[in-house]
DNA sequence: CAATAAGATACAATAATAGTATCATTAAAG
DNA sequence: CTTTAATGATACTATTATTGTATCTTATTG
């Protein structure tokens, strides 16, 4: 069904080792190390999650990052909300061709409704709970 | 979030509108002259309906589709199960690499804790309930 | 100033989705 | 028995999304 991407999957990852790790400081190059990542990739990641305010960085030897938030207040759904654009909105497929009114379809009231359930049980999950 | 893709999406209005009209029988041709689908897509759309044993078809002039299955039988997740591919398995990202036993991953026990709760919510909407 | 690490961004490859076209088969109507 | 209206089966193209990689710049420490 895939509700969490790649990215989402690996950001989870990443976070839950840097919780548990006794390390304060993580670099892109520990990543690729203990969790076998692809190099490029995990500057990537890293810098999309100091970006968004989850982790702090700091340049140079001795830098790398370290959590701006604590685990238990980041939340798979803030790692979906920036991983996975296509979160955000359930768009219609049919825009103004069929559908005539988002408001009033049934479908979509339906599939809202179910959707909005799977967002509560994604903030309910921390990065704490998974350590 | 995208729950539905484009192909159950549209399966659902041909059948809700299936299950409005008086008429017993329904073309690919209504399909398009009614919800305004594309033709080629339409006649596709009918022929899965009908091999997935939702819909029983007839051929030659007068023919069409007709419900094999009553509306209130036919559940979103029938349909999802149909057209997306992807919905059956929770595939782990991660395969041999780095995930040492999906069993025992807490972020995967948490994210199919999830999935089971939208199935079970997909499997309690029929046609009928839209229509 | 040399080494290490992040910041920013651009690019290429692959896969999934969306959309279209064609030829064969069947059945009813005249 | 020919025409017409319908489905069966399948193959193909285009577009978009995802996945994966590379490069050059900036900052910090020793």
């Amino acid at each position: 069904m895939k509700l969490i991407n790649r990215d989402t999957d690996y950001a989870v990852r990443a976070l839950v080792y840097m919780a548990r790790s006794p390390q304060q400081v993580c670099s892109a190059k520990a990543l690729v190390d203990e969790l076998r990542m692809p190099r490029a990739f995990s500057r990537r990641l890293l810098q999309v999650l100091s970006r968004e305010g989850i982790l702090k960085s700091s340049k140079g030897k001795g830098g790398g990052f370290r959590f701006r938030k604590l685990p238990a207040k980041i939340k798979l759904k803030d790692l979906v909300e920036i991983f996975q654009r296509d979160f955000k909105e359930t768009r219609c497929i049919f825009k103004k061709k069929i559908c005539p009114d988002i408001r009033t379809c049934p479908l979509r009231h339906k599939i809202q409704g179910i959707e909005k359930k799977v967002v509560d049980e994604l903030a309910a999950v921390s990065i704490a709970d998974l350590s």
